[in-house]
DNA sequence: GTTGACCCTGTACTATGGTACAGGGTGTAT
DNA sequence: ATACACCCTGTACCATAGTACAGGGTCAAC
């Protein structure tokens, strides 16, 4: 099987070299076998892998999220209902995170106008308006 | 002056008491007066300041850049213009934020339609998507 | 006068996702 | 044969925003 070295898996994925070995660490990725020398050696398996946090990560889903997505794949001709929950799940915080944003945005559009249309009095309406309670 | 404890500072403002002592050590209120034994005692405006910083914590500035916004705010009736500006910034990168998730939204939605779709066959769409390479 | 709730300090630890560096070995090209 | 790029390990460090805890002092009530 061909195999590469940390920096070449590293540089095919776009990823920093130490995140790797951070993987590693974490459990996301199996320890690669290794050639005398010591050194890693890494097949496009793994790099099937790496592209697969990668793009988990892309869509909202944690480190410890990936993990539990990879253990499921293992089996996955078995269980497609799991996974379905989990992006579900995510589907909905990234919802919730969507809704507060778009209340940010609306709160600071309001102080922005405010403060342009107010430009020539002295206080500021932004500054004014954090020092009042504000529920958001 | 009325003055207040830690603890009624935290009960007060809604925050953990350790927060306080880490907004002070963070530079973002000033060390308040202290009593004999060497309590703490914060006044309303501190109050003031502590509801300042959650709020524009709300709006999605961090630590560092509420700093700035208090170093602003002393001297506020001569600039709102670099607050404007700061406010500005942050509403882009809101924005950004938010074309973000709507960008995840998309296709985890997709995702999950093909995934529900599909229920019968063997293999999961999600997992399966997430081994090939994206952008987003 | 003692109990319990509160305060003080410094320090360590949490989660998240890595990055950097020291001190050493290896592999290849010239 | 030696320079240079790369690899190894362990450990420390980064930002962010706190939280927790040990070991001690204080205050108010009963």
């Amino acid at each position: 099987m061909k195999t590469m070295t940390r920096g070449e898996l590293a540089k095919l994925c776009g990823v920093n070299i130490e995140a790797l070995r951070y993987y590693e660490k974490r459990g996301l990725i199996d320890p690669p076998e290794r050639s005398d020398a010591g050194y890693r050696l890494y097949t496009s398996e793994d790099a099937a892998k790496i592209r697969f946090i990668r793009n988990a990560q892309k869509l909202g889903f944690t480190l410890n999220e990936i993990m539990e997505l990879l253990k499921l794949r293992v089996h996955k001709n078995e269980n497609c209902g799991p996974v379905l929950q989990k992006a579900q799940k995510k589907l909905d915080e990234v919802e919730r995170k969507i809704k507060g944003l778009k209340s940010m945005k609306k709160v600071l559009n309001q102080l922005i106008h405010q403060c342009e249309e107010s430009a020539l009095t002295s206080a500021c309406p932004i500054l004014a308006s954090f020092e009042t309670d504000r529920k958001l």
